[in-house]
DNA sequence: TTTGCGATTCGG
DNA sequence: CGAATCGCAAAG
């Protein structure tokens, strides 16, 4: 499933739920309403220049997790994809939940470091994974360039779930305030899978 | 070794 | 718009 080309993982991983169980055992799950593609070919892709030790995960089989750190102080999530042998990775940028809109932030009120970087997110029995499935239905997702680069602009390649109140970065046209659950619409096509 | 900067966030 | 804050990777 995630052994497929990042875009089009990207735009399906919209809507799947992601799991979280935390050293106390205490457990928590939200959908994803908000992710980013980034590929070899990319110059915006840590792997853009070859395998580095920080990027190894994405060059090994899909499904487990790239966790990175940066700005001397945010850690930021994404989900291996493509063969083994081929990099690729689909940054999370925000959950349907409070207090995880922004990559950073997911990360820091989750409690997602590096020290979780390489599990296996299909494992249920780990400290973090994946269930369900993805949303299909393009009325509900929207697209943008992607967040925060100064290469790679040209690449439409950050999905959305429309009417979420919890995406991240610039929003529709009198953005509104984050704090609202998501609309009716999307919480049925979320709730569905 | 050194250096410049980054897939961010928050405050002024 | 700039500070915070530090690991990474390209350059020297």
């Amino acid at each position: 499933m995630l052994a497929r080309p990042t875009v089009t993982v990207a735009r399906e991983l919209l809507g799947a739920t992601l799991c979280r169980r935390l050293p106390d055992g205490t457990m928590t799950a939200a959908p994803i309403v908000e992710v980013e593609a980034y590929t070899q070919d990319d110059p915006a892709c840590h792997a853009f220049r070859g395998l580095t030790e920080r990027c190894r995960v994405m060059f090994g089989p899909p499904g487990f997790a790239y966790v990175y750190f940066i700005y001397g102080m945010y850690n930021c999530l994404n989900v291996v994809t493509e063969p083994d042998g081929v990099p690729g990775a689909i940054l999370i940028r925000a959950l349907d939940i409070e207090g995880c809109t922004g990559p950073g932030k997911l990360c820091k009120t989750w409690q997602i470091d590096r020290s979780l970087n390489g599990v296996d997110l299909l494992d249920s029995t780990g400290p973090l994974w994946l269930e369900g499935g993805h949303v299909t239905d393009d009325e509900v997702i929207a697209t943008s360039e992607r967040i925060g680069l100064n290469v790679g602009q040209d690449r439409i390649w950050r999905f959305y779930a429309k009417d979420s109140d919890f995406v991240s970065g610039p929003r529709r046209l009198g953005g509104r305030k984050q704090t609202r659950p998501a609309t009716e619409k999307v919480a049925k096509v979320l709730k569905n899978l």
